[in-house]
DNA sequence: CTACGATATGCGCATCTTCGAATGTATAGG
DNA sequence: CCTATACATTCGAAGATGCGCATATCGTAG
């Protein structure tokens, strides 16, 4: 296994995580297993959709699906996923904050007419 | 700012880290910040290829540029980009060797000749 | 067997991504 | 000014991706 095939197999996951809707439903099974149902109810998509996003994150091996009478259950398969998700969404949130600063202050010198007095 | 809105940003943050080659640059600048030229030297890829990756690992505000001279040094802008590829890459190495496990026992049983006694 | 509810799959299309080739820009040296 | 070095940008082709629509499968109840 030399090192470029890591990065080719890193990419592919990476590449995986890469959907909102895939997203959203890794942060919906965060809490636990659930049948396709509860998803497609709790997202708002169609059923189809939802299907093919778990189709690609089962094959990828980031979920789980179990037969539980007629529905099928699908359950995060490691819960590390979750920890990688949090750290970029901590980046994003960290970066969204600065930005309303950034705004803030922005906004603060437009009030005091700095911006009028140079142009 | 609204969930969905946020799970389009991060969508698109997994999506800058979704290939080979960023990865891999974020590898090397995880040891500090280089100049293109030292990373097409230690990728062996094109001038152009890293140019392009580069440009867009900017944009997405995942590393910084500083002109030094005649060069333009490439830096992380966030380290914590880094612990999120880490856990990623620990999941794949830890699916590796399960999967080494698996195809050893899997040997295994062939040697034993258990799978001809099946058929 | 039939019908139904739950889920999966194949197909076509629009969109996005990546790469190489060529070209553009900028800075330092002569 | 001219050249060379270091880097960036544009463009077109090839391939990948996401979606909706229609349809298929699978398990269970009649």
């Amino acid at each position: 296994m030399d090192r470029h095939e890591l990065y080719r197999l890193q990419a592919d996951l990476c590449q995986t995580l890469a959907d909102p809707t895939r997203l959203e439903i890794l942060d919906l099974l965060n809490d636990g297993p659930l049948p396709v149902k509860a998803i497609v109810d709790a997202t708002g998509q169609r059923q189809t959709k939802i299907s093919q996003h778990l189709a690609v994150l089962r094959q990828r091996g980031i979920v789980r699906a179990d037969r539980v009478g007629v529905e099928m259950h699908y359950a995060i398969a490691d819960p590390r996923i979750l920890d990688a998700c949090h750290i970029t969404r901590e980046m994003l949130l960290d970066r969204l904050r600065r930005q309303g600063e950034l705004a803030d202050r922005f906004a603060a010198v437009l009030d005091g007419g700095a911006i009028r007095r140079v142009s």
